[in-house]
DNA sequence: TTGGCGATTGGCT
DNA sequence: GCCAATCGCCAAT
């Protein structure tokens, strides 16, 4: 039985979404499964503002993203597509409707409790895009809403290491504000998801 | 009550 | 590279 990371504090979560995004950007995502703890480096962030027309919160609270509009450090987790779950984390303080997705991770501990939810697919591609990142980790609307600020089911660490050199790009698969400098990425990993050309290291 | 629309993925050409 | 699958959400009827 390995220990349970620290959880993050929600008050050091406090700052600009873009800068968020930045600073989550190798910090641990830690999911308990039943038999084991899965960990992993988070190497790919969106960032979603208040007045961008690509963020859910753009028209302002609803059933389904409500926890945008809560407190930061919870998670929003929604379907797209009918097919994939997307894990966010909410940031600024209550009543703003911002926050980062989580695109895409390092696997670091529990590869047999992720590989058991992916099926046999290479390391590599375990938890890069975050519809396989939600899948691996087992993470669908059930967990909308959980604090990830606190240890239970999900929840968001750091181990202490920095995280290396941050690349910025345009926002994936997006139709509106399509030109936003809010993607952000850990230059050199191949744990990254995105075409060759949005992840050049400049 | 309805229908148009996705913050994607995996399979096929 | 192209595209269908799939379904919850929500603005408009």
């Amino acid at each position: 039985m390995s220990t349970h990371p620290k959880p993050l504090d929600r008050e050091g979560l406090l700052m600009d979404t873009a800068v968020l995004a930045q600073f989550l950007i190798g910090k641990l995502i830690v999911r308990a499964f039943p038999d084991m703890l899965a960990t992993a480096r988070i190497v790919e962030t969106e960032a979603y503002l208040t007045g961008d027309e690509a963020s859910h919160g753009f028209r302002g609270p609803t059933p389904r993203n409500k926890v945008m509009f809560g407190a930061p450090g919870f998670a929003y987790v929604y379907l797209a597509y009918g097919v994939s779950f997307m894990l966010n984390v909410s940031s600024a303080v209550a009543g703003t409707g911002e926050a980062v997705l989580i695109r895409a991770a390092e696997p670091v501990t529990g590869l047999e409790a992720m590989k058991r939810q992916r099926g046999d697919v290479p390391t590599r591609d375990l938890l890069r895009g975050p519809g396989r990142l939600a899948k691996a980790l087992d993470i669908d609307r059930r967990l909308d809403g959980i604090d990830l600020c606190s240890i239970g089911s999900l929840w968001l660490a750091s181990d202490g290491e920095s995280a290396g050199d941050i690349g910025v790009s345009v926002r994936i698969g997006i139709t509106k504000d399509a030109m936003r400098p809010l993607r952000f990425f850990l230059k050199g990993s191949k744990f990254v998801s995105g075409p060759a050309s949005l992840n050049a290291a400049l």
